[in-house]
DNA sequence: GTGTGTGAAGGGTTTCACAGCA
DNA sequence: TGCTGTGAAACCCTTCACACAC
């Protein structure tokens, strides 16, 4: 009768990768319709509105739980909720930017950031021009102290967006540091232990699909 | 006798983006062993090295052609001059980039890029500040010019880094202006015909694949 | 009637294992 | 012998289709 509130379940299997960028997506699109008073959407809606179908929507949403009512749809708000409690969206985490070039400056005013709970508390770089000063109200350190750091701060998220050439010292400092995540960004496989979570942002990489794209118009999918 | 030179075969079947994004990683890695002297190196090498298997590198080789020499492996040059041909990486690109802010201006910074022949020719951004700027010697011509300016500039790429709410409406612009291959950084998904190819790179979807990842050790898996 | 939740089918990608060639 | 190239097997993800709940 009232509707109850869902609990959302442990998948016994681990879940592929895809199914969780899609979640984000669904968040994204439930947070846009909340600010538009929908109250109600459908896999149809949700499917339409993020590019994919409805089949899969419900496929994802059920390794976690079943948080629809059958002949109705799904309520936004709920399902909004679930998939932050699922995500880890409502938690603060503490992150550390090594290297403050300009992609490490980009992700220090990149809002979506700050305004999801990511807070960046602490910059590193190895240019004595740029350590004691502040950016975005963040205070850079030397890059030497990367492990005390690290622990001191209680980091969880590290990105690492130094050259190349000093990205695998970095990450060995984070780890030795007692980081459990890395989200990296310079184009080299990081060789870390294997509880240490790393996600790859590889923008040459991205970039190159872009040109085999061009080239080969018949042979390239979607993303 | 002497090493033939190996023209490379076009797939039958569309090749995943998987694949496509592993010779990515292949050619850097071969750049790296040019760098070095390295002459010959073996699938294990190679997959050692971006973090893979050997019998993926030879399968992800194999739909384009047989590069390598029975018994003793791939020539490190050869095999980078074919996967810079696979993927039309010694060709020079038009590039537009939509959207001076942070994210645009990064992009405008980022050494990669330029160095690929990815050029950025003209940027635009609708803020009457800028427009008639110049940033990194490249001039800043106002938004409603778009599909004009795409079209006169014979424009290959369009970066879209607008917000949210100016993403589908540049990207109907670019493509009105002709142009065939987007590379999206609004978090949205975008509207277009089917033979344009988009790329998404959504930083908040990645960001919150680190966060359930953090939340959920046990389920969550590599990239 | 409507739209979810899910086992089963289908399709695509990865891994295996070995033939074939240097 | 050593390592590639490749069909076949295994695996995983997506799609289908329908029972079921509202």
């Amino acid at each position: 009768m009232t509707p109850k509130p869902r609990k959302h379940r442990t998948p016994k299997i681990k879940v592929s990768d895809s199914t969780i960028l899609r979640l984000s997506k669904y968040y994204r699109a439930l947070v846009y319709w909340i600010e538009r008073d929908v109250k109600t959407v459908s896999s149809d809606m949700l499917s339409q509105h993020i590019g994919g179908t409805p089949a899969q929507v419900r496929k994802d949403l059920s390794y976690f739980g079943a948080f629809g009512r059958r002949g109705l749809g799904y309520n936004v708000a709920d399902l909004k909720g679930n998939i932050a409690h699922i995500m880890g969206l409502e938690k603060d985490w503490r992150v550390a930017l090594v290297g403050v070039g300009n992609i490490g400056r980009a992700m220090l005013e990149y809002d979506p950031f700050r305004t999801q709970g990511f807070n960046i508390l602490i910059c590193f770089d190895s240019d004595p021009m740029k350590i004691g000063k502040t950016f975005h109200g963040v205070k850079v350190v030397n890059e030497n102290y990367l492990e005390r750091e690290i622990r001191e701060n209680n980091i969880d998220i590290a990105i690492i967006a130094v050259p190349v050439f000093a990205a695998q010292s970095a990450a060995d400092n984070c780890v030795a540091g007692g980081i459990k995540c890395i989200f990296n960004f310079a184009p080299i496989n990081l060789n870390v232990p294997s509880d240490i979570f790393v996600k790859d942002e590889n923008m040459a990489m991205e970039i190159e699909s872009l040109s085999f794209a061009l080239t080969n118009p018949t042979l390239a999918r979607g993303n």
